[in-house]
DNA sequence: CATTTTGCAGTCCAGAATGGAAGAATCCCG
DNA sequence: CGGGATTCTTCCATTCTGGACTGCAAAATG
């Protein structure tokens, strides 16, 4: 469209400059980490722009305004999850669905310890009804949500996945992974729990599967 | 040791009047749904005095300062907390292991209905390191935790609960419970669950039990 | 290399949040 | 009912916030 627009006389735009590019980059990570952190009310764009090492007016010429950076965060973090994901899932394309199942849970567990603002992120925006939960729920986690419950369901038949609501069951899959994780500074002092150490990561994964899915696969 | 101080010359303080009482009470409740909404930062001590329906400097007069009054209000919220668990335990006493690990999860899932802000406060300031958190682990965390850790134990060498380290097999019940209640705004939509219909608590109470203490209590 | 667009620094503003001072109203207790 | 403590209200100075604006620097394009 845009080198036919060309043609037809309308001006096209100049590519985006690597500084700029750069900039965003930074503005982006600080904004996740800020926000994870205060959530959306409790965060500042200077904060945000302090933590970027950059001007804060910046926020307004790349994002407009403090909603709609939030909304590019939240975008990264939830892309780079479902990219994390699908990657995953692809891997493990054909095996049982106690597999499928067990590579997203590692996957999740490794995503969550990655990048903890996913979750905090959820908890903070579903503190009250906003347009950022919303949006979020409708971009990002209904489509994630409903594919996995035909997942679950399946597991359940086989027996692998205990009986009851999978939706219910699906969340505190959910809950027991990612919250743990997002956690993390309680967890040490509280409960002798170190998320940093080598094999933590794993314990947990591992765990979470002994847990939800106790059943074995049928040969 | 007043009644002593009166008795040596030392003037006795005034009893507190009612007045002050409900105000300190209204405050109280104000903060904690306004902290559990916004997290510490994004609340004004503005806004806590204006859902209390009271004049802000009386935040000053009552608690000192912000930080004071989050941890009132964080104090209100646990201790509350702790005394509906402890009633719930006392009816137990003597019961199997398996029933009062029930009857735990029963009474946390119904607190977390009830106070939905135990769980949110707790994850939003888990965020980052800071005094409040400490505060929050030693005053309440750390006892309670300890205490339920032995009954883990205990239930895992019954063969009731799944082996592995307890710590992690608790903190995954916690979240599982509470976790689900704090996102109550998002479970509506995202997966179709609404924890405000009938029976909801118990489904989840039971489902926790049914997949963190899969075996039978031995006759 | 000249021109034009893109990106950035610096400044500014109106409104909101903050802590706190000072005085008025209310209530307890003798 | 009066003195003294408690509780509350009014007001102020300072800082913070999101966002707008201007002009300069840097890079892309021909």
């Amino acid at each position: 469209m845009s080198e036919q627009a060309a043609a037809s006389g309308e001006k096209v735009p100049r590519k985006q400059q690597q500084r700029s590019i750069v900039t965003q980059q930074k503005l982006l990570d600080a904004a996740i980490q800020a926000f994870s952190e205060n959530g959306f009310k409790g965060t500042s764009t200077r904060d945000i722009a302090e933590r970027a090492g950059v001007h804060h007016p910046l926020i307004t010429y790349h994002f407009k305004n403090k909603d709609q950076l939030w909304r590019a965060a939240a975008q990264k973090v939830f892309s780079d999850f479902t990219n994390s994901l699908s990657e995953s899932l692809e891997s493990h394309r054909g095996k049982s669905p106690k597999d499928r199942m067990c590579a997203m849970i590692h996957a999740y567990v490794r995503y969550a310890k990655e990048q903890p603002a996913m979750h905090k992120v959820m908890v903070q925006e579903s503190s009250y009804a906003n347009p950022r939960l919303e949006w979020l729920i409708e971009e990002h986690l209904q489509p994630f949500f409903e594919a996995t419950f035909g997942l679950i369901t399946e597991l359940q038949q086989l027996g692998i996945a205990p009986a009851g609501n999978p939706a219910l069951l699906f969340n505190m899959i959910r809950l027991s992974s990612g919250g743990l994780l997002a956690l993390g500074n309680e967890l040490k002092d509280s409960s002798g729990i170190d998320i940093d150490a080598p094999g933590t990561l794993d314990e947990i994964a591992e765990m979470v599967i002994q847990v939800f899915l106790p059943g074995e696969a049928p040969a």
